[in-house]
DNA sequence: GTGAAAGCGCTAACAC
DNA sequence: GTGTTAGCGCTTTCAC
């Protein structure tokens, strides 16, 4: 990127010495150089303004110090938090991060997995879409240093999971407990993991507490997602209250499959009079930060998803060292109630 | 990152010819090739499981296909946007983006920037701080290709321009025209040239149209943002609401710094018992995607976040093509007043 | 302690 | 059209 560089050669020659004594001062080898000369070599390297090359040592050494995350969508809020927990921990570990957007498209994330080969990256943290199961099980076999989160992977992997469905249980009986017996459950298809087992969590609870699955509160889109619409999940919330609101004999309470979709669920319920939490309990899921901002503040669970990120990335540098371990590991993170103001006993 | 990847030389070995012939083949150079070699090396590779090693082509021809996006903080709502579009914009360029938080931090951003430079990215788009000014000069002069947003450089660069007092001006202007003559303006200290040019747009729209500049109604906080603290300004809001609530013949209107503060100041004013628009009529800056889910949706200015990312990486990704060229490109955007519901007529 | 030299995987003269 | 070979910037044997 600047001119023309100076290397370890043009400052051997600088120093009257090797390009062997150079490389062992200026990489911090720790291989024993004369003081004398060291201050010589240091010296040649700060007149010469030099910059080392790393694709050069990366060539030899064949070690690159970039890891990669793949996430659906940088500007769907849930992300931010996860990546810079990734991006914290690579820094502590001397690593750099490539982001890549896959748009929940398979062929953009093939492309991605297949140019991050390419780069040599050393390992890759993803949240994959489903389609690719096949492709990314044969990169894992094929000793690929994978961590997967956010998704079910179906194969041996390294993961970083969450528990939704005993998420989605806690929000449930927080409802439960609260004294709802109606309990409307609002969401986009559960075309996904995640929201599988959001609503999994909601039928245990139910169950649990011996209360009636009632088909008519389980609200369900099966209008899928627009690609690259992060506002979807909001507008879902809006349009699904409409039907909310025909049930006769109205419940008492809404439990939205995410934090953006509750959100629209409040403002919907809003525009038609219908207050919250007075009239009707709303809880999401996820606490993205916004839910702290908005009016009445989101009773929601929290998914820890910064912390999330930096397990992920200290779990796939950690990795690196026992390259050939068959071994994977699977780290769970518990889900948490987060009482805000947008429930309320009934 | 896999075991023991094929080489350009295996191929060679196995489809009896030369490294040279592979790498024509294989990289596509448009060197012309017999189309039975070209097969057999085809078939080879594919045999092989080949994987290009990207390393020992930049090595040799000393180009990366890396560039490095430097930000504050990815959890910052308006950064997503951004890196979006300078990721968009690079892939189909045939880039790849290296993401960097700086937390604000001026060793940490100038350890990324060295870091950066050792990777031989291709070039590097930035929102400085101020204090790296004259390391950044430096770098610019040195032939580092870099385009700088978000910020006020005081040196020749390529750069993607916002202007924040026309944004400034446009959002006042909005609520003199609604009939409002008492406006105050809310804002976090103005140590950014974003917050000086909006408070620079406010006065300037108060003075051309006649209206007093009353200090009463000018709240800035005067502590400074704690670092890696997204919702900051959030709270700043909420705060500055307090004082806003005493100046005696209360305003009807505000003009608050950005989104995240008149967030902050609707919540503030709502928890007082003052109704947004009825009583106080508010106005943001940024147009983040919050602003358009929260009660009332908030009247704002765009910044176009998206485009600007996007023209970034154009920018800097074309001006390698003639890399010794000294003029500098200022490209600058346009704020757009966006009207919802938090303003009305007086 | 130090230096000469090989070589990481690739491209690009250059020769044929 | 194809192959030989030098070399990108670096690390690392190996010999001294």
């Amino acid at each position: 990127m600047a001119r023309k560089n100076a290397t370890i050669y043009d400052i051997a020659k600088l120093a009257k010495t090797s390009t062997a004594t150079v490389s062992r001062v200026l990489s911090n080898s720790g291989y024993p150089v004369k003081e004398e000369l060291r201050q010589r070599v240091l010296e040649a390297a700060k007149k010469l303004n030099y910059t080392p090359n790393l694709l050069g040592r990366q060539l030899k050494t064949k070690e690159t110090r970039d890891i990669a995350v793949i996430i659906p969508n940088i500007s769907n809020p849930f992300y931010p938090s996860i990546v810079l927990g990734v991006e914290d921990a690579a820094r502590e570990k001397g690593y750099n991060v490539l982001l890549c957007d896959s748009y929940r498209n398979p062929q953009l994330e093939i492309a991605y997995l297949n140019s991050m080969a390419k780069k040599q990256v050393r390992g890759i943290i993803i949240s994959s879409i489903s389609q690719n199961q096949r492709f990314l099980k044969e990169l894992v076999s094929r000793g690929f240093n994978i961590v997967a989160f956010d998704q079910n992977v179906t194969f041996p992997c390294n993961r970083i999971s969450f528990d939704y469905v005993k998420g989605g249980f806690l929000a449930t009986e927080h409802l439960i407990k609260l004294g709802h017996k109606k309990i409307a459950f609002i969401s986009a298809p559960l075309t996904r993991a995640s929201r599988k087992g959001v609503f999994e969590g909601y039928l245990k609870a139910l169950k649990h507490y011996k209360l009636d699955v009632n088909k008519e509160l389980i609200l369900i889109n099966d209008k899928e997602q627009e690609i690259n619409n992060e506002i979807y999940e909001y507008e879902n919330g809006i349009e699904l209250v409409k039907r909310f609101l025909k049930i006769k004999d109205m419940p008492t309470a809404i439990f939205a499959v995410n934090d953006m979709t509750a959100i629209g669920v409040i403002q919907g319920l809003k525009s038609f009079g219908v207050k919250v939490p007075d009239d009707v309990s709303v809880v999401g899921f996820d606490n993205i930060f916004i839910s702290e901002m908005i009016e009445p503040p989101l009773t929601t669970i929290e998914q820890p998803k910064y912390e999330m990120g930096k397990l992920a990335a200290t779990l796939l540098i950690d990795r690196l060292q026992n390259e050939g371990d068959k071994k994977y590991i699977e780290i769970n993170m518990s889900p948490t109630l987060i009482i805000r103001k947008s429930t309320k006993p009934l």
